[in-house]
RNA sequence: GGUUCCGUAGUGUAGUGGUUAACACGUCUGCCUGUCACGCAGAAGAUCGCGGGUUCAAGUCCCGUCGGAACCGCCA
């Protein structure tokens, strides 16, 4: 008899303290009407009318409104209940006489019966409604930012993109493998974080920049296809697009070619952005040369939602008088423009300016232009423009009446970087993009090395382990600025959505390239034994791709912020306002690991 | 490392060198039974980021500092 009244007992109280939560808000409609509901949420906003009181009950789902009669048991609890108390409710879902049709739940609402406060909150810091609350507070306040509907949206967006990742590349042979976070500190590329070790005093680990090395050792180890998703860190600078930890969906094959992962890496985006946005992506996708790229567009990540291409005038001006444009063919630069159509009247003098002084952040010394209005070029550098160079612009451009000419004459990179830049500012500005609108193409052929003035060497384009093109092998030692090679980036609406390459599989070309980075043999040894060593043991031809999820992330989201994808992001002092990290540590840590603090 | 911008009640903003620093929302109190941006009446709420300087007088001007944002460099 006790024991039967024990488990009574037990039963009681199993199903009081119960707050499993079996529905969701949202998922009620005007056909649940009569039905008896048990929700939980939090109060979105209560509307005390002096007798009814209607509280917008919200969960993840979003919002149903709650109706207490004031002849309702629990109208005394109700009154009580302020912004963002956590509640459960018991009551019958029956039609509104009121319809609200901007509510998914608007026709209905619930009768309560019960009311049950199961915590109270002191009031918000903002308004959970408002959308003008400055950035810094909201990060202060994360978890109270992400219960608001855009932050909730885009972390659902982006689980929605692992999934489909997942699944896509699981079913395509590919299996998960985690690499370790803890590994070793690389010398080419990013600053590295670094990990003390308490064990091996004065060594340190590094967070890893991506899993590289990792992944390429696993097609060594004969996975032949692996994919991740790879939480990398670089110890860089932050953008608006930058953050300092990060995710990467990293794949890798082996006994595959350039055109394998790429035709594999868009019918991924494709099933991506059919399922997300219900878009159809046409493959194959456009390839583009990295050097018409920057010919053309100033970028290798070009946006082309728009045009107002880059225009390579430098033939028409070998003969010029005017300074700026001879210097720039004498000294082996070159001359572009771009042609802004119909928009001549639009360039006031102090909007010139405002330009001028925006192509300087990208070393271009000034910013030379001309309208071409009623038939003739006028305003800006037209007088110096000769006849036949009048002629050849108009021809050549296809000029029409209010077109205007912005131009660069300066060294390659100067020309194509900072006309690049103001191709993009001016497509924003003058609204040339629509909205909704994704443009993806890959960009192929990169050049294997690009000269850094800091080092007063060649580094890696994208790094060392990229394969050189077959053709360009005998280059890597002898002419390292016509080496290409065989990497490719897919990029979408400006942003380098992902990249990958051909990996070097032969040791005796891995070596080549580590001494035409300038690396000494004890360097090599030291930083990359075990992987050259392991080269020797029979590696297959293998290549892949590592896909920015955060950037994905954000053109699917149609936000230009990483920040909007990150549940717990960093400011641009690579600090958390939330936990005030990174923090001063106790000294008997640093003890520990035989650490001294000298500042 | 560099450039530019920002910092004022809880939040978001306004604020000619010169009264008690203003407005909206929020908060609190009272009234209010169909609201959903509820309404009405009232109240409380400010170290003007911090430190210095100029001045008869600084939220306002100057310097420094801290914090935030964007960009250049950097990010294989």
């Amino acid at each position: 008899m006790i024991e039967i009244l024990l488990v009574k007992i037990y039963i009681y109280f199993l199903e009081r303290s119960e707050i499993m939560k079996k529905n969701n808000n949202c998922d009620f409609n005007i056909n649940n009407v009569g039905e008896e509901v048990e929700l939980y949420g939090w109060a979105a906003k209560v509307r005390n009318l002096g007798g009814l009181i209607f509280i917008d009950l919200r969960d993840r789902s979003g919002i149903i409104q709650l109706n207490i009669n004031p002849d309702s048991l629990c109208y005394e609890v109700a009154e009580k209940i302020r912004s963002e108390y956590v509640l459960k409710v018991n009551g019958i879902i029956s039609e509104r006489t009121s319809k609200n049709p901007n509510l998914k739940t608007g026709e209905i609402e619930v009768i309560v019966k019960n009311i049950e406060i199961l915590n109270e909150s002191i009031t918000p810091v903002f308004e959970l409604d408002k959308d003008d609350v400055l950035e810094d507070t909201r990060l202060k306040y994360r978890y109270l930012d992400l219960r608001r509907d855009n932050l909730k949206n885009n972390l659902i967006t982006r689980h929605k993109i692992t999934m489909c990742v997942r699944k896509f590349l699981s079913n395509n042979g590919f299996i998960e493998v985690e690499t370790p976070i803890l590994s070793k500190s690389t010398p080419e590329g990013a600053r590295d974080y670094l990990v003390p070790s308490r064990v091996n005093k004065g060594s340190f680990y590094a967070l890893p920049q991506s899993p590289q090395i990792y992944k390429q050792l696993l097609m060594i180890g004969g996975i032949e296809k692996y994919f991740q998703i790879a939480r990398c860190f670089r110890d860089e600078d932050l953008r608006a697009d930058r953050q300092p930890e990060f995710t990467q969906i990293d794949m890798e094959m082996s006994f595959v070619k350039e055109e394998d992962v790429m035709n594999l890496t868009e019918k991924l985006f494709q099933k991506i952005f059919k399922e997300i946005k219900g878009i159809d992506i046409k493959l194959p996708l456009m390839r583009m040369k990295y050097d018409d790229a920057m010919k053309k567009y100033g970028s290798d990540k070009p946006d082309l939602r728009f045009g107002m291409e880059i225009n390579d005038i430098h033939d028409i001006f070998q003969k010029t008088d005017f300074k700026v444009f001879e210097n720039a063919i004498q000294d082996k630069g070159t001359i572009s423009c771009i042609k802004v159509e119909n928009k001549a009247d639009y360039f006031s003098r102090k909007k010139i300016d405002e330009l001028t002084e925006f192509v300087k952040t990208y070393n271009a010394k000034g910013l030379p232009y001309v309208k071409y209005e009623n038939n003739e070029f006028t305003s800006g550098i037209s007088k110096f423009l000769k006849d036949d160079e009048k002629k050849s612009l108009i021809e050549d451009l296809k000029l029409n009446n209010n077109d205007i000419l912005f131009f660069a004459a300066d060294k390659e990179d100067i020309v194509y970087s900072s006309l690049g830049a103001l191709r993009l500012k001016l497509g924003k500005e003058l609204d040339l993009i629509n909205k909704g609108d994704y443009k993806l193409l890959w960009i192929t052929d990169f050049p294997s090395f690009e000269w850094s003035e800091e080092e007063n060497r060649f580094v890696s384009c994208h790094h060392p382990f990229t394969a050189p093109k077959d053709s360009d092998i005998d280059k890597l030692l002898t002419d390292k600025k016509h080496c290409y090679s065989k990497a490719y980036d897919i990029v979408c609406n400006g942003y380098e959505a992902g990249g990958g390459s051909i990996r070097i599989h032969k040791a005796d070309v891995q070596e080549k390239m580590f001494e035409a980075l300038e690396l000494t043999k004890e360097e090599i040894d030291e930083k990359f034994g075990f992987f050259v060593n392991a080269f020797k043991y029979g590696t297959p031809p293998h290549g892949g791709l590592a896909i920015g999820l955060e950037r994905l992330t954000m053109l699917l989201c149609e936000t230009d912020n990483i920040k909007d994808v990150i549940a717990f992001p960093k400011t641009s002092s690579a600090s958390c306002l939330m936990s005030d990290a990174p923090s001063i540590v106790d000294k008997k840590q640093l003890d520990e690991l035989k650490i001294k603090r000298i500042i």
